[in-house]
DNA sequence: GAGTGGTCTAGACCACTGT
DNA sequence: CAGTGGTCTAGACCACTCC
């Protein structure tokens, strides 16, 4: 029992591997296929549905079938949060003049384009757990879009919550026009009094939500990254928690561990 | 212009997020849907299939379409490098204990099941590249698969890859009868002079292959997480370099990056 | 055997792209 | 306009599961 649909999914993965049809390249159109494998349109299209989510090829209508090129990929590696501790207690000239973004791809602030919004809302069970807070404990959530300015979807979807008593004595992070805050996050920590000791990232993938692939333009057969990012002060408190989805084709986590010598 | 598959698909995604359909509640079947659709049959597949890839539901041959549960996650902390670098140095006792897959995830040497299998290769351009080395050099290749003993599927597939000239003054590496290295890599490293300063790992995420899907018993609508290790020695050589695999619907990596005091 | 999902057909028509 | 992929139908038959 040999599904027909599999078959031709089977023999066209084949060739593609074997570099018959290297990146780039257009496949056979579904009439050739149609004829060449003597099945029916539905049939042939649902092999080729099978390659699309597997990644392997890209359907453009009214071009044909290609296959997928990798997509260069951003870099984001962990040791940027050293680096922007550093940069907290930096001048102010210096802080202004990158984020932790531009640090990770060297990148100029011009190249990158900002998107952010300011909210408050109560922690829900889920948030406050994670943050170790009761449910309904009050938060100011700040949600971020970050793309390069030549590009149309963003790089990254991120939902950050902070814990609204702890900053509220700077009314300056109570002011959503000063999105993004300048000198980035710890900067503005630092102004009352907290110093993040150590950050926590749990890392999953999945596919994405129809939202998701939306907001980030993503292709089928892709996945997300999902990044859920604590910062904890010296007190052993969650200080700050955010929700990062970034797209599985493009992105590529850096985690470096340094070990205790012998 | 509304898709007929879409505009089901979308219909029944709101029912399940609002809660009509828990994780685990059937769907209603493909008849009842083309009925109260008044649509056909291959169109009412088509929408069921999207809500498949997305992860949302699975389809089960005669029985049929279900929400789908979360899988209980594995956690796989990067704390477990540090861990094993302390261990290669305690008691020969205390080192055939546990390892460190043991150590993640809380369990008994017993409830797991290890399978490698051991081989001598040469440097792709590719790998001798992510090592540092020349194409051609000579490396020890080992290939791990670990499941739970209660599962039928491993949650991981690890190719590791080692320097030959480096670990051939123990004739123990080369030996493959001796798979699983007794106290792990960093041990057996320690024989021949070899200590590890930091480690390095690379994470993206993608659909996964068919033999990935295969081998690790992944359901449609699933991502892999791919993780890429390479551990450096205290002479900033790469010593060891891992590809691994991990189902992304039952994998968590936590990664904690400990910052300096101000 | 009843009910479920899985595969397939032959053909129609629509939508997008490039010439 | 020709060529490509995108959607849909009506109906057939197969394969699996449970009773």
């Amino acid at each position: 029992m040999a599904k027909a649909y599999e078959k031709i999914a089977n023999d066209l993965r084949e060739q593609i591997r074997a570099g018959q049809y290297g990146p780039g390249d257009r496949l056979p159109s579904e009439s050739d296929l149609i004829e060449s494998t003597g099945r029916s349109g539905p049939t042939v299209q649902q092999a080729i549905r099978v390659l699309e989510a597997e990644g392997l090829v890209e359907r453009r209508h009214g071009i044909g079938t290609f296959v997928r090129t990798r997509r260069t990929p951003v870099l984001r590696d962990n040791s940027r949060h050293q680096w922007e501790k550093r940069r907290a207690h930096a001048s102010k000239e210096e802080r202004l003049e990158t984020g932790a973004t531009e640090h990770d791809t060297g990148l100029e602030v011009n190249d990158l384009v900002f998107h952010a919004s300011y909210r408050e809302v109560e922690a829900t069970e889920d948030i406050g757990e994670a943050m170790g807070v009761d449910e309904g404990t009050p938060l100011v959530e700040r949600t971020y879009r970050t793309r390069y300015s030549a590009e149309r979807y963003p790089f990254s979807l991120v939902t950050s919550y902070l814990i609204r008593s702890l900053v509220a004595s700077n009314p300056d992070l109570l002011d959503e026009t000063n999105e993004p805050w300048p000198g980035g996050t710890m900067n503005q920590l630092d102004t009352v009094g907290i110093e993040i000791d150590r950050v926590e990232e749990h890392v999953t993938a999945r596919p994405p939500t129809p939202e998701e692939a939306e907001e980030l333009g993503l292709p089928p057969g892709t996945a997300v990254i999902v990044l859920r990012k604590k910062q904890y002060d010296t007190e052993d408190r969650v200080v700050e928690m955010s929700h990062v989805t970034l797209p599985g084709d493009r992105t590529e986590l850096l985690f470096t561990t340094h070990l205790e010598r012998w």
